[in-house]
DNA sequence: CTCAATTTGCG
DNA sequence: TGCGCAAATTGAGA
């Protein structure tokens, strides 16, 4: 049998490895959020990595010295005696390693009364001996010994564990002159210090191996002590004791009993969902690639024995139903004390809560709720704490245990969120659906038609173990970005967006009556002198029978074409208003507008709680980009550009008891972020210079001095700067701006000849989609795109705008987002009342809790200000008032 | 009743 | 021939 056919076994020794790399790593370089140091961890693993891409073991093991106290301290007391406490960083690394590698499907074995190198000597003897290439990985000299034909010794050098030495029989010779069987007898005169071996005086490396070659070994050489001449043949006679116990000490066994014999130690499938847990606890991101990628390689062994944690099958588990103690014991097993994530479901009859339903891999429970029952108390705590938890929606299930009065912490997986961040431009799917189109089975489904189900309901138990293996599913598929995002950013907002929420916002109902009775009286006049310039009535609401009145009647020039004809919207009566002017053109937008403001009155009134405030509802998972919408009322579009529109925003009111109202928002932060994305010079400038920036970039484009920019040519400017993130062509530069298209594609060209990087920047940004078939934001969060490539221009084109706009807008919402998360942690830390109540894309509306209006402004302007670092500064303009209106600036 | 189309409010 | 939304209304079809 070649080398090559040879199996190839790995035995490690984890705590010299660990240790080598502890002292490697900077130690204040690796803490993660929970305080943990892990520079040991990560230089393990990281050589870990190395060796399993480089030597490609079939076999591996890492062994652990149990306590450092082992036969060998029974023997000698002082053995390893000089060594000093561990340190406290090291502390609490080894068990997370040795969590990290049983993810990794590596076993890991430890034997009470010995060391971790008669682990592998004994693994090293066995594997020899049954015809396996043995790689033994320690930082221990005496681990020479096990060296020979079939043993090499990787051996870390004084750099840490970033580079290791082979050491095969022919390099230990060339080093030491000796054999590796023979080490052990050289250590024992020379005596070893890290053991607290002390050895023949006088008696170094040299005059040791000088003995060996000459006599053979260390029995030979205290046989012939006597004709050994000078001082050092007088000490090596006075304390040859001390040779012959560090001999007895520094043998390393090699017929220790242990569980696993090397066949039982062939490299299994890893497990890659527990890998991403750990990982992401111990915040290796770039190691979690590296893993990923090594387990990919490695593939699933169809033969492999299903890794810990994995499905079994699709087989669903039973259904227990648990109350009292008997829920208490089985969710402490089920959670491993909290430690491993459950499956969780909360199942509602109109928004409350009847049951939950709680799942493992390979068990489920549901249990009946009844609120207030002492008993739950188990599942109380649970829920509370952080011990993690895998849901679908976690937003509703979050909202509906609060009123039901249960806290609900440590949601470490929610598969809404998960399927979203794979396809924002998807729509979100219920649980049901989820299953059918990532695993491909069918749920029964209840018809709520139906008085008698012919089918039974799944139970809430059933429902969470699906969850489980759907968040197996989605995590698998998340790449490192995406996971970050989640973890990082969906994640924690949901409970902050769930409270907003629940607080809601006040709104004055007298405002809102009165417009509403104003703007009714005259839409219904508007109607009256409409009607009046045509001769009879028509809904003036139905395109189709505008379309009559417009084009046939009155024989206007026909506008732009749509579906159905011609368009009657804003814009093309506004052109009409030119081309045929008419009194009729001005009365229906007049109309328009007030009906449309009418509308938006209605719904609030209808979306008014009891409690004189509205409750919206935010979908974190309805833009392709990243944003998030407002719906159930929208608060997202509340007018503001008109004076009748801003009254509206004017009944949008601080509550009683509150000091005022606050808003803060983003200035041009979708520019900014162009000016970070392209590194534009001048665009950077402009930032910088604290200059108005359309008039700045305007006096570079029309080569003015800055107060020499007009408001013509500022209108201008905007319109383009505006439109590049957009992808606005010249024509529709030009419909915007009314001027000619020469005009447009002049100031275009203008704007690319001081603004160079920008046009670069777009241009790669699609063509990076293109290649890839996904955009990215600065924080990782995708958005795939699959008709860059379409043969239809149309669809190829709207494709290409959607693209280059996703990252800018997508940046965007991840930066306020992640602002939200400072504001809503700095609130809750320093348990103040004031609270968010609103987000409208770039601005955030607070309520001040009397006093509070000094600290929450330096909150929100640190926080927002500072929630990404960008090559220009984040402006944030805040303001106050009692209503949105006079907060407004 | 659902659905597509149109229009308009916001960033 | 400008990105991202929610909501209302109309009118067609079931």
């Amino acid at each position: 049998m070649s080398d090559n056919e040879k199996p190839t076994l790995m035995v490690i020794d984890g705590h010299s490895l660990a240790f080598r790399a502890f002292y490697a790593l900077p130690v204040d370089s690796f803490v993660n959020r929970e305080g943990q140091h892990t520079n040991a961890i990560h230089g393990f693993i990281s050589m870990l990595l190395n060796l399993l891409a480089n030597e490609k073991p079939t076999h591996v093991a890492v062994a652990f010295d149990i306590s450092r106290y082992s036969f060998r301290t029974r023997e000698y007391p002082e053995y390893k005696g000089t060594r000093g406490e561990t340190p406290p960083e090291f502390v609490g690394q080894v068990p997370l390693l040795e969590e990290a590698l049983k993810a990794m499907s590596i076993p890991t074995l430890a034997k009470e009364d010995y060391e971790a190198d008669d682990i592998l000597a004994t693994l090293a003897h066995q594997g020899s001996e049954q015809g396996y290439n043995v790689y033994v990985v320690s930082g221990d000299r005496d681990a020479i010994q096990m060296v020979n034909d079939n043993v090499t010794l990787l051996y870390p050098n004084a750099r840490g564990v970033s580079e290791l030495k082979r050491y095969d029989r022919d390099a230990v010779f060339e080093r030491y002159g000796i054999e590796p069987h023979q080490y052990p007898d050289v250590a024992a005169l020379v005596g070893e210090t890290s053991d607290n071996l002390i050895g023949i005086d006088k008696v170094g490396e040299k005059t040791a191996v000088k003995w060996i070659v000459q006599y053979g070994s260390l029995s030979e050489i205290l046989a012939h002590a006597d004709e050994i001449k000078g001082v050092v043949g007088e000490k090596l006679r006075e304390q040859k004791e001390n040779a012959i116990r560090n001999r007895r000490l520094n043998h390393l066994l090699t017929d220790i009993e242990l569980p696993y014999g090397p066949a039982d130690l062939e490299r299994k499938p890893m497990n890659t969902t527990a890998i991403k847990e750990i990982f992401d606890r111990l915040q290796f991101r770039t190691l979690l690639d590296r893993v990923l990628k090594i387990a990919a390689a490695e593939g699933q062994d169809p033969d492999a024995v299903p890794v810990e944690g994995l499905f079994q099958g699709d087989e669903t588990p039973p259904v227990r139903t648990l109350i009292d103690e008997e829920l208490a014991k089985w969710l402490d097993t089920a959670s491993a004390q909290g430690t491993r994530a459950l499956g969780l479901r909360v199942e509602t009859v109109g928004g409350v809560v009847t049951g939950l339903g709680l799942a493992t891999a390979t068990d489920s429970a549901f249990v009946p709720w009844a609120s207030g029952r002492p008993d739950y108390v188990a599942l109380e705590q649970w829920l509370a704490s952080a011990a993690p938890k895998f849901l679908h929606d976690s937003k509703r299930e979050l909202k509906a245990l609060q009123r039901a009065g249960l806290e609900l912490n440590g949601v470490a997986f929610d598969t809404t969120l998960a399927a979203y961040l794979l396809k924002p431009s998807g729509r979100a799917e219920d649980l049901a659906a989820q299953v059918y189109s990532h695993l491909g089975e069918t749920l029964p489904q209840s018809d709520p038609n139906q008085l008698v189900p012919d089918t039974e309901a799944l139970s809430p138990a059933t429902e969470a173990w699906y969850v489980l293996r759907l968040s197996e599913y989605l995590a698998e598929r998340l790449d490192s970005g995406s996971q970050k995002v989640l973890a990082e950013i969906e994640l924690p907002m949901v409970p902050v967006l769930a409270l907003m929420e629940t607080t809601g916002v006040t709104v004055s109902g007298q405002i809102l009556a009165r417009l509403n009775a104003e703007l009714t009286a005259s839409a219904a006049e508007l109607a009256t002198n409409a009607y009046a310039q045509i001769g009879h009535e028509v809904n003036l609401g139905s395109p189709k029978q505008l379309q009559q009145v417009l084009f046939e009647e009155l024989g206007m020039p026909k506008t732009r074409a749509n579906k159905t004809g011609f368009s009657t919207d804003a814009a093309s009566l506004a052109d009409l208003q030119e081309t045929a002017p008419h009194p009729f053109l001005d009365l229906l937008l007049q109309h328009r507008d007030a009906t449309k403001l009418k509308q938006i009155i209605e719904t609030l009134e209808r979306g008014t709680g009891p409690d004189g405030r509205i409750h919206t509802t935010y979908d974190q998972t309805g833009t392709s980009t990243g944003r998030i919408s407002s719906n159930d009322p929208n608060l997202q579009n509340i007018p503001v550009k008109t004076s009748v529109g801003r009254e509206i925003r004017s009944a949008f009111e601080k509550g009683a008891g509150f000091e005022t109202l606050l808003t803060a928002d983003y200035s041009q932060i979708e520019m900014r972020i162009m000016a970070h994305l392209s590194g534009d010079a001048g665009l950077i400038a402009a930032f910088n210079e604290g200059e108005d920036l359309h008039r700045f970039v305007g006096s570079r484009i029309f080569g003015v001095e800055p107060a020499d920019v007009t408001p013509t040519m500022r209108t201008k400017v905007k319109a383009m700067s505006y439109g590049l993130a957009y992808g606005l062509s010249a024509f529709g530069l030009s419909k915007q701006l009314r001027i000619e298209t020469a005009e447009a594609k002049q100031l275009m060209a203008d704007y690319f000849a001081r603004f160079g990087a920008v046009r670069e920047y777009l241009r790669n940004v699609v063509e990076q989609a293109r290649e890839d078939g996904y955009t990215e934001t600065i924080f990782g969060r995708r958005r795939p795109f699959g008709d860059l490539k379409s043969n239809n221009r149309v669809l190829r084109e709207n494709a290409e705008r959607a693209a280059l706009n996703a990252p800018i807008q997508g940046s965007a919402a991840d930066i306020l987002k992640i602002a939200m998360l400072g504001v809503a942690a700095d609130l809750r830390e320093k348990e103040l009342k004031s609270q968010l109540l609103l987000q409208v894309h770039d601005e955030l509306v607070f309520e001040v809790a009397t006093g509070e209006l000094d600290v929450l402004t330096d909150i929100v302007r640190d926080r927002m200000g500072h929630a990404a670092d960008l090559r220009v500064p984040l402006d944030v303009q805040v303001g106050t008032g009692a209503n949105w209106d006079q907060a407004a600036h």
